[in-house]
DNA sequence: AATTCCATCCTCCTTTTGGATGAGGATGAC
DNA sequence: GTCATCCTCATCCAAAAGGAGGATGGAATT
């Protein structure tokens, strides 16, 4: 029987999907078992795989990269993840975490730093770098956003005037305002514009 | 004497220039030559390398790909340069042709396709997929900002409002208003959010 | 010399935004 | 039942933003 680790890579962009592929592949004690390049694949890819560890990109088209973990993790529980991202805010650290991740690694990190972090992660202990959990501890300074305001702030993002945002969501302007208020209070920033920009610094929202 | 294409890899991600450098060793008529992971860097090596071809991130911290490119052509102005990205809106595409880059690949081209642009920009010529040119055509129909509506729009995208504008540019908020009003009808929008997320969305101003 | 573009500044006006304050209804937790 | 939270809506007000229109001086181009 192979004691070597099976690894599921899960990245849309093709040359560094191939490039990680070529990496691992020279350590002995990792096996790929195989590749996804989009969420949808990656559940797939999941269920008839049953990798040991995945490495799992954050920004992937179709579904994204949280959405994945949370529906590979409902199905298996045990499924143990390694996000492996360019960045992508504070608040994606905090959703792939709370969707069950274990790891949290920035591209910039060596090719040690990542075998060892599967070994951590296939030995069922995490691993997120001092960077990482410096903006995870900021986030969880903040104030969640309610369902409905997060809905205001996407509007607000999308460039949506109030008047605008009330008839989108069926509300009057006033509640509208009312929201606005309250996001700009716990995002703690004066105007929407501030709003806006932070939101996407933040990955609270994001384009497209 | 070897007729191997000489290449160096500008690149931040430390993962994925080992695996670019990976990949493309195992291309016989290419040789790595260099490494470099910021624009600094990229410029000594350049210097000290003179490679055929330079691989080259835009997101690059020290120095951005735009101004490294810009300098190394204007000390070898038949340097040869591949911008390989993400994405980074069409600004960035604009900017990356204007100073003097061949061509301008996307990471999720194939291996194929990198190494067939590598010799088609040793050769002298150019490539650009059809999925940049299309972005390329649009921003050609946009109207250039001038200098001061960039600063002003920097600012907006900073959350600044028009009075603290004016004090930061050291000019009188009429004058900011006028600059917001004219940048508002280059781009086409219809206040200053929707200025501040199209500007980060199509490269204008990046955030840090 | 004439023209065009830019940056600077102005006034007057309307709309939008954000702040303060209050309040009713629904939901779910304790 | 009580309490807290959220969503809803209202009014009044002040500040900010944006639109219209015009004006000046400088720099570069023609």
């Amino acid at each position: 029987m192979d004691k070597r680790i099976r690894v599921l890579i899960v990245e849309d962009h093709h040359v560094v999907r191939k490039g990680l592929m070529a990496l691992l592949s020279a350590v002995p004690e990792i096996e790929i078992v195989g590749e996804a390049s989009d969420g949808v694949e990656a559940v797939a890819c999941y269920g008839s795989l049953q990798p040991d560890v995945t490495l799992m990109d954050l920004r992937l088209p179709n579904m994204g990269g949280v959405e994945a973990i949370t529906r590979i993790r409902s199905d298996f529980p045990k499924a143990h993840f390694i996000v492996l991202t360019t960045f992508d805010g504070d608040e994606d650290i905090y959703r792939s975490l709370q969707a069950g991740a274990k790891a949290y690694l920035l591209k910039g990190m060596t090719c040690e730093e990542l075998v060892s972090t599967i070994h951590a992660v296939h030995g069922g202990r995490t691993f997120i770098p001092p960077q990482i959990a410096e903006k995870l501890a900021a986030r969880m300074s903040w104030q969640d956003l309610t369902a409905r305001e997060l809905r205001v702030l996407e509007r607000i993002v999308a460039g949506r005037a109030n008047k605008e945002i009330a008839i989108d969501l069926k509300i009057s302007e006033t509640t509208v305002k009312s929201h606005v208020n309250s996001l700009l209070g716990k995002l703690g920033v004066a105007d929407r514009t501030q709003a806006a920009t932070l939101a996407l610094q933040r990955g609270i929202v994001h384009f497209s």
